[in-house]
DNA sequence: GTCTATAACGGGATAGAC
DNA sequence: GTCTATCCCGTTATAGAC
């Protein structure tokens, strides 16, 4: 069966997210999307480093309707931030999932990926900063805090899955929407 | 040349911290230690299931000496806490390096390893839990605040390593610092 | 566009000399 | 306790039939 290179691309990418750069197998990424390896580099003629950008770029375009839809629409920004953390929830599944970004960040310095990946953090943080600035924070400001709440999600998601406790990222995000909103109501009283 | 086995750890939690686990290999072990890998199955029996386990206790060690010290001193919680804040900057050498515990957590759910790493969490955690009790907090909010703290050290490093930042990882300790202190304060007025 | 077959290599692990 | 030599398997990657 022909399949686009997207819809690969996302079965790839749940390889990748549980698995990490060298963790996942060719004969892993096979079984998921039901191909054999002479099919999969028919789609990705430089192999796995292929299949990482293309899994990277297709689940930066799932996240990007997810969570930074509610983002760029009309009205408070407080309101658009806490539709946010509910994306960020629905996008890494409650926490039963964790962050294809920092799964690969941390697989061991992968050269040929690190610009991808540099911009794909740079993209989230900035997503969330633009927001900020709108809700009446000082740019610099805005810039850490956004900073910050990717760092508290990236942290949750990590001590969520060594503490088998995926429960309490749905809490560390409640309470990062608390906090954003407290930050924003001190700066615009 | 006769080496301790602790020392071999030492040296080999280095390659996991860099590579993980999957992308650390016998051959980078072996430049690592100066030991080839003959020599290293007689240290760890196991292979790398072994030499990861060793490497955490190691680790484990160092890091109950950097960090945990400052915390069971007498004194001023506040104060003590701070310098526990000195000393996580410190032992992640300001960011520069990262956490093999993330490394290893990342580097797609070793089974094997996963009790170890839930206890080195759930240690790390705890031993700032009881200073945040003697500060005055109730143990329910001590225990979150803690988890909090090390998530957000956590997602700090993975996020300056992603940016390519180390800084960064300082900047979130300054303000982790201030954050825990402000939280007590309030707390204990 | 998908498959089979296979190459070429590196991985982890072991045995045994010294 | 360290080394050399080797085994065996899985890995990535390629070539070519269909």
């Amino acid at each position: 069966m022909a399949r686009s290179r997207e819809e690969l691309a996302r079965q790839i990418a749940d390889v990748f997210r549980a698995k990490g750069f060298d963790g996942a197998s060719m004969a892993q990424i096979g079984e998921a999307t039901g191909l054999l390896k002479g099919s999969l580099y028919h789609h990705f003629p430089h192999g796995k480093v292929d299949m990482a950008r293309a899994a990277l770029d297709a689940i930066g375009e799932e996240a990007s309707e997810v969570m930074e839809g509610p983002l760029r629409q009309e009205g408070d920004p407080r309101v658009r931030i806490q539709r946010w953390v509910r994306g960020v929830e629905r996008f890494f599944d409650g926490g039963r999932c964790n962050c294809i970004m920092g799964a690969l960040v941390l697989s061991g310095g992968q050269e040929p990926l690190r610009d991808e990946l540099r911009a794909a953090f740079a993209h989230w943080i900035g997503s969330l900063e633009v927001v900020l600035v709108e809700a009446g924070l000082p740019t610099r400001r805005a810039h850490h805090e956004a900073r910050r709440s990717v760092e508290r999600i990236q942290g949750a998601l990590i001590v969520a899955r060594a503490l088998d406790d995926s429960p309490g990222v749905r809490r560390a995000l409640r309470q990062l929407a608390q906090d954003l909103n407290e930050t924003i109501s001190k700066e615009t009283p």
